[in-house]
DNA sequence: TATACATATTGACATTTTTCAATCTGAGGT
DNA sequence: ACCTCAGATTGAAAAATGTCAATATGTATA
């Protein structure tokens, strides 16, 4: 069900919920535990371990255990490899510049 | 419906399927028409015209008229956006490392 | 105008994702 | 042992997304 493409489809779904990217947000300033992040969310605890979790899975955001608390920060390893696999899907390789375009049908 | 993050949001959507990723792969090579597209992907061509428009209005790809045919390509400040927007997202900006982590609880 | 072709749009259905209430787990503290 | 708190998991419902058949639109050609 998931084809060649599934790994980075994953990588970057990791980006598409507004909440992710309010938790990615407050995470910039560092390492902040969930209490924290479910105070400035407008969602439930549940519901922000879902959100962690695929933050997490991705690789984007690491995890720290303490006690009875979890501190969540922005992986710089997770964050370089997203970064580098966008660039490589968005970059045209031209290989050679024909003067005119393809034809169709 | 969609708060401060939703257009963010709406640009990495581009990214979050498998066929778009496949498309944009294809346009990589150069310009394409969707009727190129079509033959490489195994979709019919309603959902084609479907994921195209979603990239399109992501900013990332352009589509070019001529005739009968449409041509796609990735739009260079498109997707220089998408990987500005990326960087700005996981960079860690920390004001002042503490020595010790904030207390929770 | 009539026809064929490329692509877009519509409408319906299937799949995936988001969300929360309820519950579970595990770490401290009494 | 008991209680409390932080966070994860489960299960079910709601919302968003992906998919295709049918149809529409627009372009070229006979």
């Amino acid at each position: 069900m998931e084809n060649r493409h599934g790994k980075s489809a994953r990588v970057f779904k990791a980006f598409c919920d507004e909440n992710r990217l309010q938790v990615l947000e407050l995470l910039q300033s560092g390492e902040k535990c969930a209490c924290v992040l479910l105070e400035d969310l407008k969602i439930s605890q549940p519901t922000l371990s879902h959100h962690m979790k695929i933050l997490c899975e991705s690789g984007i955001v690491t995890g720290r255990k303490e006690g009875k608390w979890t501190h969540y920060s922005i992986s710089n390893e997770g964050a370089q490899a997203a970064q580098a696999l966008l660039t490589s899907l968005t970059t045209v390789t031209v290989i050679h510049e024909s003067a005119g375009e393809a034809v169709c049908g």
